[in-house]
Order: C-alpha cells, then structure tokens, then sequence
DNA sequence: CCCCAGGGTAGGG
DNA sequence: CCCTACCATGGG
C-alpha cells in the first residue's frame, strides 16, 4: 500500500476491490457521511471534516498530512487490517464466498466509541434515513461547529447537560431518556468507555447491558463498529434473514474470531439481494 | 388504515 | 426460558 503527498492532500494506492469507501460509508456502521456525487465523500469524524475521493487504483484525502493519516485515519479506516486473510478464511463458506464477490471491500471503521454507541441507541427500531436525520440534529444542537454547517459529535458532558428534555425536540422518540441516562453514566464513570477495548469480550457486553436501552443488538453494535471487537456479531432483522435462509444449523464456529467482519459483507449482500441491485 | 425500521423493556406465563 | 404489548416517529 503505497502512500505519498500531494500538493497538500494525501494519497493511498490501494485499489478499490480492496477497500471499498461507498460501501463502507454506507452500509449501516456509520451515519455521517455523505456522497454528494459519485466516489466524492465528506463527513465528520473525531471533530474534523473529511474529504475524501475514491478512484479504481487510489484513494484521496484532502487537504490531509501524513501526520494526521498516521494518527487519526490510518486506525478509523482500519487500513492496516489483514482483510485479505479473513476473506480467504470466509471463502471457504460458500455464502460467504457469494457475498464477498459482492461486498468484499467493506471494511470495519473504529469509529468513536461514545458516538457509536449513541448513534446505535438512536438506530433501535428506526430506519437509516432517520437515524442519520436525528443525529445531525443532535450535532448541531450539541456538537461544536468546525465550519459551515458542520459541527462535531457531541461530547458526554454536553448530553448529560442537555437531559431528555433538551433532547425532546430532535425526533429521537421515546429514545431521548436513554441517550441522557447512557451519556450521564459515561460523565459520572459508572460506564468507562476505555477499558471496553481490552476486556474479555464476555465482560465487556455485560458492562454495556447494565445501561438502559442498550441491549444485545445495540451492544454488539458498538462492540464491533465503535470498539473494534471483531468478533462481535449484530443480528437484526436482515440478519435473521441470512441465518434463517443459509445457516439453519447456526452460524460457523471456525469464524467466531473475526464474525463481525463476515456479519457485515452478509449484512451487505441480502441488503442487495432484497432490494434488487 | 396498515406495515416497517440495524430493538429494548416490562410483564406475564 | 419463552412470548407479547408497548414504546415515538416518519416513510411507504
């Protein structure tokens, strides 16, 4: 993986049936990008704006030093994750193998750990449109502004300040008491984000149910997008589509290690499948 | 009017 | 352990 300057933005020489920004910017795992034309993508990440382009050989960060690459990008685009050996792996499943034909170059963001686990609260029996539509209003409300119309995720600190009842005219639903209950845990350390990284994985799903509104799908989640716990393994109701249709019998013990990355290339696929792409 | 959305909780068998 | 009603909100 070739990386080098230029002018003033940073290029990464990786081809996109490696690494695949569309699909991973959009399949489900995060809700703040947008591709305002075709292989053009911006957001906000860890207080900053991104702009980021995608060609067949390369990609593109604006306005970006290799610095900043090294220390922020590199780990939240996990670039140095060996996909290549889990998709070796996973093609031995033959279902596996169909959906990384066609998903194959999704990879696993670690996003921020507070603001996943915020945004999957939000996702509970909602739908992406207007998970998205809450959380930018949740931004602009509490997050700070880095520059026109965009503004950072909120910290801890502000949505403990802001309540449910500062939190009651974003669209949230009934949701708004356990976004001010999980943010006010976090403040006060009853729940300590950081150790969830290192912890036995069994201990660290226990801490985060203890939180109202959090429950297994929201946990796995946050495990597998916001903590980098690769063998967390979201089910929702596609998921219980592919587990019903292709692995009545369960799903195959020899990938619990890495099951969140095979979970999203088939999260990807019967998404394609039924929607008829 | 219905149903569904990257579900969770509380309550009752 | 299981099952079910209910929980706000908006889009189809």
């Amino acid at each position: 993986m070739n990386i080098y300057s230029e002018n003033k933005d940073l290029i990464i020489e990786i081809p996109r049936s490696e690494y695949d920004l569309s699909s991973t910017l959009d399949c489900g795992q995060c809700f703040r990008f947008k591709e305002p034309e075709p292989g053009s993508f911006r957001g906000v990440a860890h207080g900053r704006i991104l702009d980021i382009t995608q060609t067949e050989e390369a990609i593109r960060f604006k306005d970006t030093t290799a610095d900043e690459f090294n220390s922020i990008w590199c780990e939240y685009f996990d670039f140095n994750g060996d996909y290549a050996a889990m998709k070796s792996h996973f093609s031995k499943d033959e279902t596996l193998s169909l959906a990384i034909g066609r998903a194959g170059g999704i990879r696993i963001l670690k996003q921020d750990s507070f603001e996943t686990l915020i945004s999957f609260l939000i996702s509970q029996n909602n739908n992406i449109p207007r998970i998205k539509g809450s959380i930018e209003r949740l931004c602009q409300k509490y997050g700070t502004p880095i520059a026109e119309g965009f503004y950072s995720f909120p910290t801890p600190e502000a949505i403990a300040r802001a309540g449910q009842e500062g939190l009651s005219d974003l669209g949230l639903g009934y949701r708004d008491r356990y976004l001010a209950d999980c943010a006010q845990r976090v403040t006060d350390g009853r729940l300590e984000l950081t150790e969830l990284c290192s912890l036995p994985i069994a201990d660290a799903r226990k801490k985060l149910l203890e939180v109202t509104g959090i429950g297994i799908k929201v946990a796995e989640c946050s495990l597998l997008f916001g903590f980098h716990r690769l063998e967390a393994f979201p089910v929702d109701t596609w998921m219980k589509k592919v587990l019903e249709r292709y692995y009545p019998n369960g799903f195959p013990e020899e990938f619990t290690k890495t099951a969140g990355v095979a979970q999203q290339y088939l999260f990807h696929y019967i998404r394609l499948l039924d929607t008829g792409k």
